[in-house]
DNA sequence: CGATTGTCTTTTATCGGCAATAGACAGTTC
DNA sequence: GAACTGTCTATTGCCGATAAAAGACAATCG
């Protein structure tokens, strides 16, 4: 096999899904353009669709025959890229898995492993080396640095330099900038969390990467937001991994997020770097106590 | 070809090189880690030795039998690894020649031109991507972002916090760390070069990357130490580039470092952080005159 | 017996090739 | 005539294969 076509795939559930909304299909061009992808892939989803029997199409008339059933889609597990099955396995590798510090990484072992050639491997490898985890040895073997205290703290240090600096920045948009209404919305669902938060304090690890994100931007430094990618890594599998007292410790975190947005709608400097300094101090203690 | 065997020719002509000093070879294994190469390329550099007439090598006996000429060496050009290559062709195509930001890059078309497989320009633009200059669209080209003003303007103001940072962490180094010791021997590579600054203020380029590279390993932070590889690569090709008024600029920034370091030395943090900046400001604004 | 050498296996770096996907262009439709 | 479709080409993502390089282990030497 060359390629996969997850691309494919995946663009033809989403279609799927917009199917079951709406009843008609729009033009190829507009059809790409919503779900993303080229109109190669466009076509492609429109002959299968005919083949199942869901649509008659011709030229510019596609009529839909009938409504997706759940058979129709491809399943989950097709449609993830390549690229993220191997980093799903990767992490569950170093961080479940009994992965000690200095432990020699094999390109090779690892393909066979996750079932795919090296070349992606070496690609993901490269690409994952920026998140100070690993390191490689030229003409030989990667070593696995691990997930230590160490880490946890340089990690810490740096994005806390960088989220002051940012949530400063924060308080200089103009009031017309798009960043305002999106911390609306961020701090309604915050409110919407808690008010169920027994059967909702999952949801927080999206939120928090979803309102982080937005205070990195205020940056406007593309090595501030590429750093956050990332924190956002750390903390997802972190999120994954350590679910002691989950729930105590999210409604904790929202609790301090919402203290910092009113901080950054007051536009008040000496409130926001409190309010910040309080949340980074806590996200902190709280990712140092899943190491140690 | 699979592996270009340079690490065997530029391992050779090192080894040629310790032949016109000693005329006597050590063990494989010394030899081997004096090289940094394994046993199995110090065996066929001995074998290559005898081949050419150099040596006459059986089991322990290596008899040297002639000094080496300069026909023995292989040619500069073949010792460069492939990825140094890749490097140079794309810093020289996006810095030299009319590099529009937004401009597409493309894998296949790059990789002609270099005369390599596509893999290996991958790669190779999968690890530059860290330094902000190129993005990727997934399923699809890449793009320059280009050597402007807004990227200048990033990278500074991170490189101002991460070595304002270390720079504070440096006079918490207990006395005999061995920074000091190097800071010692920098400093009077300093007055070297501006004792002959007519000559020798084309050394300045090596010689502020070491110091930097010492001041921002002080922090101790994976982060902050490898983000000067950024920093690095960047001042490293634009000093290549953009000669104007070098040898005034070298030494003023040579200046500025002297009172940098003895205000470490002092380890008066007010002392520090004002020779600092200092720098940090005029270094900032050299690279934006480059761009304008 | 500790270090060195001979021999063999394992792993990395790189290439060419192919299917998936993107994208360009001309002809067609409303 | 603007947007859409048919068709074709170009490029990316991925694999398997192979030479270079690393490295393991037993045999040998001093």
């Amino acid at each position: 096999m060359a390629k996969q076509n997850t691309v494919f795939k995946d663009a033809f559930n989403r279609c799927l899904k917009l199917l079951e909304q709406g009843s008609t299909l729009p033009s190829e061009p507009e059809l790409g353009a919503s779900l993303g992808v080229s109109r190669t892939t466009v076509r492609a989803i429109l002959t299968r669709l005919e083949e199942i029997g869901l649509l008659a199409w011709e030229k510019r008339q596609k009529i839909v025959l009938r409504k997706p059933a759940s058979a129709d889609y491809y399943p989950t597990e097709e449609t993830d890229s390549l690229s993220e099955i191997i980093e799903r396995s990767f992490m569950r590798r170093i961080l479940a898995g009994g992965a000690a510090p200095g432990m020699q990484i094999n390109e090779l072992e690892l393909a066979r492993e996750i079932g795919t050639g090296t070349t992606s491997v070496r690609e993901f490898l490269i690409r994952f080396s920026r998140f100070g985890l690993i390191e490689k040895r030229p003409n030989s073997h990667w070593i696995l640095k691990g997930f230590t205290r160490e880490f946890a703290l340089e990690l810490t240090e740096v994005r806390e330099m960088f989220e002051l600096r940012s949530a400063a920045a924060f308080l200089h948009l103009p009031d017309e900038h798009t960043a305002w209404g999106e911390l609306d919305a961020i701090e309604a669902v915050h409110h919407d969390i808690l008010a169920d938060i027994e059967n909702r304090y999952r949801d927080f690890s999206e939120l928090d990467e979803r309102f982080h994100l937005l205070v990195h931007k205020a940056s406007r430094n593309r090595f501030i937001i590429d750093f956050y990618d990332v924190i956002a890594i750390v903390f997802h599998y972190h999120y994954q991994w350590n679910k002691t007292n989950a729930r105590q410790r999210n409604a904790r975190a929202l609790e301090e997020h919402l203290a910092y947005i009113a901080a950054l709608r007051s536009r008040d400097p000496v409130r926001v770097e409190e309010a910040c300094r309080r949340h980074l101090k806590s996200a902190r203690e709280t990712l140092l106590q899943s190491i140690n």
